[in-house]
DNA sequence: TCAGAAACTGACCATTTGGTCAGGACCACT
DNA sequence: AGTGGTCCTGACCAAATGGTCAGTTTCTGA
């Protein structure tokens, strides 16, 4: 693995874990079995490295949400292949997502995290815009937002004790019944 | 108001907003109007400062497991206080909550944070440890994490339009809808 | 009025931070 | 063998950080 990429893999494991601003390019340079100069070599800013390291997570969250955009999120089909994408995309990138998560102020001087925003304000629409009333709309985010940060803080509902597969298969079952609870209210509560 | 207080003030202001390791003694004692050696003449530490700014969420936050784990989450009735009660405390102290969630990591160095930690788990037990199988357990996570979340971060379901009251009213009533739906399933779901 | 405590400050310090730079090592190609 | 380019490093720098301290102002109570 060429060093660049072991700089990107410890830069991404290291923020998650610490936090961006108490991550120095030392710390980095230290875990990666390199100087801090080489560092800078192949990333000329942290900025630049901390952009670089959050981009897999950023493309994946951008393509999700563009072709749920194309999609929609009318029908029952739509949301139910909504939230297993979400369930899926947040699994597999969650140390970038709970990094975007945990740094909502840093936006404006890492360019991934502004774009961030941007795609959390695509998403709010999106989940927001197909929502019947104001209960509904509420009600679908606070699902969305919950596996999220549940997902991202894992200890929280113990979810560490699952292997990814049941991960995966009971966030989309739980998620799901929520959703389509409100999309298809059996009774008359909305 | 004494000078004491401007800074803890200030400094839950200013942690909320650009994250801890990203907010200095200097910035906090300039938005105070004193110097940085009163900061520390009042505090000795920086970590004793945040902490102190954190107590009163943290109380709160304590406060509120304390009584719901007394009572229990067995009955319709308790989850409904339990959801109103978590509502009424998220939006009281969202400055602090917003801090604690995102500052997983500073758990070992700020007294708060590692409480912070200790009182989720604990909330977490309390819910799952009520429900009836995995998929409710995570159901009621979910929610709970969810409201939590979407408070701290308002834009997500642009909870900012709504005052304060209706806020507590929508928040509560979707949250209610998501647990007591899975406290007395009408149809064969679980 | 005056002593002593509390509140406050500027000057200072060691350390760490992100970042630069001149040069060395290693490479492929001629 | 030599040349040019990429990779990499130690030494260095200015700025900022948390924190100390000696000393000054301000308050308070006798």
């Amino acid at each position: 693995m060429p060093i660049r990429d072991v700089i990107l893999e410890t830069t991404l494991h290291l923020i998650a874990k610490r936090g961006i601003s108490a991550t120095s390019l030392q710390d980095i340079a230290d875990a990666s079995a390199c100087s801090k100069a080489n560092v800078l070599y192949h990333f000329s800013h942290k900025e630049q490295l901390i952009d670089e390291a959050l981009a897999p997570t950023l493309s994946a969250a951008a393509d999700f949400i563009a072709r749920a955009e194309s999609r929609g999120l009318r029908s029952v089909d739509d949301r139910l292949a909504f939230t297993e994408g979400l369930v899926e995309m947040l699994i597999e990138h969650r140390r970038g997502i709970h990094t975007v998560i945990t740094h909502p102020y840093l936006g404006d001087s890492i360019p991934a995290l502004g774009a961030a925003r941007t795609l959390m304000a695509a998403m709010a629409e999106l989940v927001t815009g197909s929502a019947t009333g104001e209960l509904d709309r509420i009600r679908f985010g606070i699902a969305v937002a919950g596996v999220t940060y549940a997902l991202v803080s894992t200890e929280i509902l113990e979810l560490e004790t699952l292997g990814p597969d049941e991960l995966k298969i009971f966030l989309t079952e739980a998620l799901q019944d929520i959703v389509l609870h409100s999309a298809a209210p059996p009774a008359g509560v909305n």
